[in-house]
DNA sequence: ATGGCTTTCTACGAAAGA
């Protein structure tokens, strides 16, 4: 099976790449986020045309994630157990039979400090990756495993971005951030991008601005993690790159992984 | 990079993204 986590920038603006991308690589499981859309106005039908039914934990504007599935999922949760007064979409769960998924959003937290209007940026996204990490790990313990895809907005390895040196500083790069998502590592969940290809260069996102796509201007930011029991089942993983180069594109390209069926 | 792009909203500029 086909599993793939897309940041779309909107499901809307971007349904007719996302449906050139269903019909051509066909993917089983689709995670997305920033859909921008609420259940009023996310386009369920369209979807359904080309064969996916969609799991959405929306909301107006920004944020909001989604799953999409070619089979019908089940248990749906809206959200986990989230910090104090969090309003923000980004985070849903689904399952089968088989395999508990889930989709995932991560606060990109700039700037990184206080100022006087805003509560910090930064400080919510710590405790979001903390609540998030909690959960992961409650949920664990329990029988069936885990799918996660998601924008963490965490830059992992200095070499996953082209210049290091100009993020210094910035809520992507900080140890403190880095130490919040190497976490899942820890849980035991397996990075299937990173457990294939170490030390690749990969870039998942470039910037819509100053030619950076073609100036391969990139980060790596997104990600797929499976429970590690399920890791003699992991024959490929990678970035579909193209799609960040056609027509009227999302900032970010596909990343995918391959598991042998069930 | 103090977002030279893109998207959204009870829209016609501002906020957000990374």
């Amino acid at each position: 099976m086909q599993i793939v986590s897309w940041n779309v920038a909107s499901v809307r603006a971007r349904l007719p790449l996302l449906k050139t991308f269903l019909c051509e690589e066909k993917p089983d499981i689709v995670f997305l986020q920033e859909i921008k859309a609420t259940s009023e106005n996310f386009p369920f039908s369209e979807l359904k045309k080309c064969g996916y039914r969609s799991y959405i934990h929306g909301q107006k504007g920004f944020n909001g994630v989604a799953v999409l599935s070619k089979k019908d999922l089940q248990n749906q949760v809206i959200d986990m157990p989230a910090i104090s007064g969090d309003i923000q979409a980004r985070f849903v769960q689904v399952e089968d039979d088989n395999l508990i998924y889930i989709s995932v959003y991560v606060p990109n937290g700039n700037p990184p400090l206080n100022d006087l209007k805003d509560t910090s940026r930064l400080a919510y996204k710590l405790e979001w990756m903390q609540a998030f990490n909690n959960y992961v790990h409650q949920l664990s313990t329990c029988q069936k495993p885990i799918v996660i895809g998601g924008d963490f907005n965490v830059i992992v390895h200095d070499f996953d971005v082209y210049d290091a040196q100009l993020f210094q500083g910035n809520a992507l790069i900080l140890p403190s951030v880095r130490a919040q998502f190497s976490q899942l590592e820890c849980m035991p969940l397996i990075n299937t991008l990173r457990y294939l290809h170490p030390t690749e260069k990969l870039y998942s996102f470039w910037d819509f601005q100053q030619g950076a796509a073609q100036r391969n201007m990139g980060m790596l930011l997104d990600y797929i993690f499976i429970s590690s029991i399920l890791k003699d089942k992991l024959y490929k993983s990678g970035i579909y790159k193209q799609y960040r180069f056609m027509e009227k594109p999302s900032d970010h390209a596909p990343v995918y992984c391959f598991l042998d069926d069930f």
